[in-house]
DNA sequence: GCCGTTTTCGGCCCGACTGTTTTCAGTCG
């Protein structure tokens, strides 16, 4: 069994102890073992064979006994008991926002409601407003709920999250009694998709900066309002809640509404653990005596603690860390890889794109256009990639200051080999090597395929090494421990595709990799000149993966890539 | 179900908001 598999089984009884009405503490312990798991390090078949499991956080004697007969036998028959009282769609409920374990629980025993269907059903009856613990208005918002949840997945990109908070944060400002105001929550983190906007502001007038929140353009409806937090859903569907603090208490909100649930948990125990109390309005010692923060970092220093930037506040090892390494930052990026031109699908001109990489500061830009193999994008025949070097040269020759890179994003093809001969490859300076077709594979045969374009000498960068497009594609499986195996050996290095469709390799692989000794590549995989932009987002997730300046193949100079890439 | 310089029982992070109540339970982050 898979770590994730075991952690799925263990998530799922710590919600049917929920709904079996248990006690929550004991549902707790499971979701608490089920994420050591998915984080600890370890192989779990070997804990589980060398009676290590105690080891783990959490596990104790009858979590010792569950997961090893889980492991050794593949099926666990409490699980299946506690599965048993309870139809498997019920779980497609707790989506529904309002609805926990209890009211979850109430519709079941009372209505007999399992479904998604019987619950739309249900309330277009209007059955719900006698149940206990709920009335009209529960009703309606059930209703909402299940017609959003039909509207959307509840997950946005990035992109569209930054985009939203950015036209909120600056529509905000012009309010004149707000004195700061910052995006926070999963957006400050980074994560690659999110599920809402949570802005933050400090301010002597909360009840105006409030009334100008609910009027803000795009705002669809109000779903709270209050003194210091309100809510609201934009025409997008995107969900924005909106807190108001005072100034002294900004930091100490900031830092609240910035880190994960499960990070925000471990900093209110090592306050706890000093004496002191942790939350939104202040660190107190004592008889809540606040201890003054200026700032985040003056927080992190009460609980002795160096200053964790918010991209890594997950609870993903940032606690125990011996120190949280100097992460990689905007102006170390010397280049940019992976851009497109009019050669193949790219709306800019080679020369157009150079002058965008310019004007952003970089020293170098690597084109990768299309191979052959790939004719619904234009990709470049032999001759076609003979011009465009002819015409890379003559740009080069008058853009003064920037380096060009004739590269190439090549097609893997079907069987691992690259889309070019041998003549042709030789001519290019890099090459980026890409699945782009036959995207249902078995992980074997998928894995096969990368390894095969791996060990081609001419590759030197691996593009969007699964292939997902979030909230729409999953990634083709992979066996990504033989690739970066692979990549070490081969001296490979493996891209942080920056569209924000893709971030791809995930940054949650990200640490792994570079502690192979694996180069990462930032590419915008540009297909305009706005489109470089996007390297921001891929900055984001190469921060939120540990990553230091010396992971990244982009922020070498251009005369250091190209020898990099001479000693493969 | 776990855990332990407050330790083998009694806690387990903490607060806001909503909707249902008529003082609070449930949900959420």
């Amino acid at each position: 069994m898979t770590r994730k598999e075991i952690a799925a089984v263990l998530e799922e009884i710590a919600l049917l102890l929920e709904l079996s009405g248990e006690n929550p503490f004991k549902s707790r312990s499971y979701t608490n073992v089920a994420r050591q798991i998915l984080q600890s390090s370890e192989d779990i078949a070997a804990l589980v064979r060398e009676k290590r499991l105690r080891e783990l956080k959490g596990v104790g004697e009858a979590l010792e006994q569950k997961i090893t007969e889980l492991v050794s036998t593949g099926k666990l028959p409490y699980h299946e008991e506690l599965r048993a009282r309870f139809p498997e769609t019920l779980f497609a409920l707790f989506d529904i926002p309002g609805l926990g374990a209890k009211r979850i629980k109430t519709l079941y025993e009372d209505l007999g409601i399992a479904t998604l269907g019987e619950l739309e059903y249900a309330c277009n009856e209007n059955r719900l407003i006698t149940l206990k613990g709920f009335g009209p208005k529960m009703q309606q918002k059930v209703l909402d709920g299940l017609a959003f949840a039909k509207r959307h997945q509840g997950q946005y990109l990035v992109s569209a999250g930054l985009e939203a908070a950015n036209a909120l944060r600056d529509w905000l400002c012009d309010e004149k009694s707000v004195s700061q105001i910052e995006i926070a929550g999963s957006l400050r983190r980074r994560k690659e998709t999110v599920k809402d906007v949570d802005l933050l502001a400090a301010g002597s007038d909360p009840d105006r900066i409030m009334a100008r929140f609910v009027e803000a353009p795009g705002v669809e409806t109000v779903t709270s309002r209050g003194d210091t937090k309100s809510s609201v859903v934009l025409a997008s569907g995107l969900a924005v809640d909106l807190r108001v603090v005072s100034g002294t208490q900004f930091p100490y909100a900031l830092a609240h509404f910035t880190g994960s649930k499960d990070h925000n948990v471990v900093m209110r125990q090592r306050a706890k653990d000093r004496k002191m109390k942790l939350n939104e309005y202040g660190l107190f010692q004592g008889d809540d005596r606040l201890l003054r923060c200026e700032d985040e970092e003056a927080i992190f220093a009460a609980l002795d603690l160096p200053y964790i930037p918010p991209e890594l506040r997950e609870d993903r090892g940032e606690f125990d860390a011996e120190s949280v390494p100097e992460l990689v930052q905007r102006e170390d990026l010397l280049g940019v890889m992976h851009c497109h031109s009019t050669y193949s699908d790219g709306r800019s001109s080679l020369e157009e794109m150079t002058a965008g990489a310019k004007a952003r500061g970089y020293r170098y830009i690597g084109f990768a256009d299309h191979s052959q193999s790939a004719a619904y994008a234009g990709g470049l025949r032999p001759a076609d990639v003979e011009r465009q070097h002819d015409e890379i040269d003559k740009v080069m020759e008058k853009a003064g200051g920037i380096r060009l890179l004739k590269g190439i994003e090549s097609d893997i093809l079907g069987d691992g080999s690259l889309d070019y001969d041998e003549k042709i490859l030789k001519q290019f300076d890099f090459v980026i090597a890409s699945v782009h077709s036959k995207l249902t594979m078995t992980e074997k045969e998928a894995t096969q395929r990368l390894l095969a374009a791996i060990r081609n000498p001419y590759t030197s960068i691996l593009g969007h090494p699964t292939g997902r497009l979030l909230l729409s594609r999953e990634g083709y499986p992979l066996d990504l421990d033989a690739i970066f195996d692979a990549c070490a050996e081969h001296r490979v290095a493996i891209e942080i595709n920056a569209n924000p469709h893709r971030l791809d390799l995930d940054w949650r692989h990200l640490r792994t990799a570079s502690e192979r000794g694996i180069k990462l590549c930032i590419g915008p995989d540009a297909h305009s000149v706005e489109g470089l932009d996007d390297v921001d987002y891929g900055l984001g997730i190469a921060r939120k993966g540990w990553l230091k300046k010396d992971d990244l193949l982009n922020c070498m100079d251009a005369e250091e890539l190209l020898a990099w890439r001479r000693t493969k």
